[in-house]
DNA sequence: CGGCTCATGTAAAGAGTTACATGATTTG
DNA sequence: CAAATCATGTAACTCTTTACATGAGCCG
């Protein structure tokens, strides 16, 4: 179902292809949110389609069809955003990582402690850099690039206080400095 | 296959039981990293036996198997932890719900925002408690935690900035009339 | 006009969830 | 001794990925 809403999300900021709305997934969304696939995709905006949530608005060059929300569409999505967060399992490898680091041996886990923070800082650089550009696009994309630096960053500095609890083996050592 | 390296990760730390490590998947990592149910663990700890990965060490009460990480297994693990990160799309709804928070009116947004901050913050203190918690498990349990308390932190954060962004925003160009 | 990107579609295979099913041990 | 929890397993269904497939428009 998180993938109807999030196609209805999206198209709620503007009426846009199968295609537009691949690219996002695969761009941006995929790294911290939600990720699919066109073969996905087009058959579940028939499926919407069926089912009154986005409609057709108009068929351009190479056969491209834009959709938009309708009404009915909206208020789903809106319903869906309102609704109080129930715990949904994450997926996220690259924190299924993160998390079994200790079974590396402290150095190995140091190293890679280490990759990760040079990675974390070009991600950051990247970003920053896009949210700088003037002609930066507004709306989500500025905001899903803000998160991204965020996210970094918090990882990247977690990763590094575990490197060094581990590297210090003190079985209950100090408490951890207060983020924030 | 991140659902082999998982379990793989789980058992490097100790030997123990699809049960267990189901509840590990349940309680702590599903929250961030990666989740599984019973009827997906106990199929794959077979395979896993048959491919050399995990050897069962011991049959307990209740037809309990208590299975432990081969040499083998130890040695893919640290390969693939070790291998360069390469963009592996995540899922989070929670994080979807956030990106698409600007589909809501400004008002909207803002009440969700103060939800969320509340949310976290119960979040926050619980996880606090429990990692000061002189009999807290040590190892990577504490490590999640201590990634939780930065990723709500993280997380509570970014949407408050944006409510703050939305709110000054200029009111949205005239929209066009929904279509239907 | 050849290669690239845009643009859509379907099929098969794999991963994951939900439902069904069973029985042993512990705890009150 | 009843209820809860421990503990495993399989089947059906849904969701997701990967592979196959096709063609239109753009750019040099």
């Amino acid at each position: 179902m998180s993938l109807r809403y999030a196609l209805l999300g999206l198209l709620a900021e503007t009426p846009q292809t199968g295609y537009d709305l691949t690219q996002k997934f695969g761009k941006v969304l995929s790294r911290y949110a939600w990720s699919a696939s066109h073969s996905q995709v087009y058959p579940e905006l028939r499926k919407m389609t069926e089912d009154g949530l986005v409609t057709l608005v108009g068929e351009g060059a190479r056969g491209s069809r834009t959709y938009a929300v309708t009404a009915e569409g909206r208020s789903r999505l809106r319903a869906w955003l309102m609704r109080p967060p129930e715990e949904a399992p994450a997926r996220n490898e690259f924190v299924l990582r993160l998390f079994l680091l200790t079974a590396l041996e402290p150095a190995e886990a140091a190293a890679m402690v280490k990759q990760l923070t040079l990675e974390s800082e070009r991600e950051i650089e990247v970003l920053r850099a896009a949210v700088a550009k003037p002609e930066a696009e507004s709306g989500w994309y500025r905001y899903a690039a803000e998160f991204g630096i965020r996210w970094y960053t918090m990882q990247r500095d977690w990763a590094e206080w575990v490197t060094g609890e581990v590297a210090n083996e003190l079985p209950r050592a100090a408490a951890p400095p207060d983020p924030e």
